[in-house]
DNA sequence: GCCTCACATTACATCGATGTAATGGCTCAT
DNA sequence: ATGAGCCATTACATCGATGTAATGTGAGGC
């Protein structure tokens, strides 16, 4: 069995409590004592039992990461980033897809509230639709991406800007007929909308006339349904001069895609993603990309999660991370 | 504040033992009883306290999945696997990174022992030497990969028979001066070792000569360390006609380094990687390697471990997942 | 030498859910 | 009608850590 602060207790010649003193640090204890105490607990190779103490501090110490799909090159990255800054600041991470279950967004929530979790960061696929259930009653929730929501504290890439300044780079190569990649079908995610308004308005700029039939639909943001929507496309139209994709993801899927055609990238078409994963700079041809500091994402979402704990009636929060457009090999040799 | 059993009982009338009772279903409950209970569980929107089912029951629901590096798409892939199929099963999973320090491994193990967790997959970077602390006071604790520990149960791929295989087919295409990519530099780690012996196997079957010269080390199992370490060693030698790659990761990182010198896959060097990442399929040229259902390894870690959770003492177990050498472009045209 | 004050330590209650053992009410057989 | 027997329900204790309030111990001042 293991041993609990009882066992180190009488083994030190102390009361349960003065063990606990010890551990928590709060509670001043003479050396002597701190010392027979710290030396019953390394015997007994004592470990506290996060449970009980969760049950009487009302805080586990776990924070939930919910994502949409672990398996993307983007969410394993935010993934990465934000179990790295976590366990720096003594945190755990308890990962959850929502996949594309929308009910999972609210599971998570019911979930959050049965005191295992002490804070969620939520990258939402469903937008508004989460925003009825974040209330008072709630833990801290922190939100990812470009979600129309007023009612959590939220970390973001401002997509519209950065969509317009790619757009406006694919512009500056002379390049005219630009096509966009992973624009919304029907009623879109709210990535897709900014990202599409970007790329207008970067257009307009351009003195570029909006034209229906460079925008490629393409609802799911995988290379799969990249390559899939992209080869459709090319077999009723001809290749566009520049392909900005709305993921680093499409635009691999994409890439290959060309490949296979024999298109060249960039001399016969250039392409572009948003992200920077990891994998963009070893893309062939190296992707051009709207890169951002993806540990910079998860550091923030954790400040304003732990603040949130502290000052749970505060105003919401929104902070904007900054990007920057990468020019590789994939929109000029 | 969030209402208890004992809120739910006084609106129901009944006992707190009782509304328990409706909850776990174990113990019979008269059916207009539960009724009267669920109603007033739902009336106060009742959330049960894990942390106090965690203490009394000395369960958590919550199993820890341990992995070097989350950012990686093989981590990535495994993770959103046992996430997946955890959660199918009502499991949480609490994700730890190991990162490239062992002591990291030891630390969640003792936090393990903190009762939050329930079990532990981990997939270890130091392999012989985590075993030490493998023992009965822990956990329940299933390993991935290629360990070589008979402590604990485990789930791998045959790395040897596998990488014997992909050599035999490189083989098979008439190449005879096949390059290894990832091999150990110093004491390398299991997977490498065992790589390269299924390799060498390969080799003798065809009745090619070892040549030290074709074996290239790379410690880390990055893009960005196989392209510096393939970089490297075209500098100084000759294209091999073939490229095992160790991980499809490298792979890539390679193709990225083979394409900017001008070198065309396959006709001047095949290139094969391991592993069969969603991005493979995608790579420029696609990429043949090995593949194996992640899915399954995720749930065969999850079967292991909860038969491990019932029976404590039994023997250990090793369980091995098929796998499939796939052909793509970059190894034939 | 005695009293005060400060500080380390202790006993006890508590967090919320649930197993145990005991109680209560009911049906059914005699 | 009454006792046996069964089943639903209850009171209480418990899991382990920790806050609260009370106790104990020491030093220092007069």
């Amino acid at each position: 069995m293991r041993a609990t602060v009882k066992d180190v207790a009488r083994l030190a010649g102390v009361s349960p409590k003065t063990v606990s003193n010890v551990m928590n640090g709060i509670v001043p204890v003479s050396g002597p004592t701190k010392l027979k105490v710290e030396q019953a607990m390394a015997e007994l190779d004592y470990v506290p039992n996060l449970s009980a103490r969760g049950l009487r501090n009302g805080r586990s110490g776990v924070i939930a990461l919910a994502l949409p799909d672990l398996g993307t090159p983007y969410s394993a990255e935010i993934a990465h980033s934000v179990v790295e800054v976590a366990h720096e600041q003594g945190w755990s991470v308890q990962i959850e897809e929502t996949g594309s279950d929308p009910a999972r967004e609210y599971e998570l929530m019911s979930r959050a509230r049965s005191n295992l979790i002490d804070g969620l960061i939520l990258n939402p696929v469903v937008l508004d639709e989460s925003a009825v259930k974040v209330g008072v009653t709630l833990p801290p929730v922190v939100l990812l991406g470009e979600v129309s929501q007023k009612l959590a504290d939220r970390v973001w890439v401002d997509s519209v800007a950065a969509a317009r300044d790619m757009t406006l780079a694919l512009g500056r190569t002379g390049r005219r007929r630009i096509a966009i990649l992973g624009a919304a079908g029907g009623r879109g995610s709210a990535a897709a909308i900014l990202r599409t308004r970007g790329y207008q308005a970067a257009l307009e700029e351009l003195g570029i006339a909006w034209d229906e039939s460079l925008i490629i639909p393409c609802e799911k943001w995988s290379p799969d349904a990249a390559a899939r929507a992209l080869t459709a496309y090319l077999e009723v139209r001809p290749v566009p001069e520049a392909l900005f994709c709305f993921t680093d993801s499409m635009a691999i899927g994409a890439l290959s895609v060309l490949w296979k055609r024999g298109l060249r990238v960039p001399d016969d078409v250039a392409v572009a993603g948003f992200d920077d994963i990891a994998d963009a700079r070893y893309a062939v041809p190296s992707l051009t990309t709207v890169s951002f500091d993806k540990r910079r994402v998860a550091s923030e979402a954790l400040r304003l999660l732990t603040e949130r704990m502290q000052d749970r009636e505060g105003p919401q929060r929104v902070v904007a991370i900054d990007y920057e457009v990468v020019e590789r090999e994939s929109t000029s040799s």
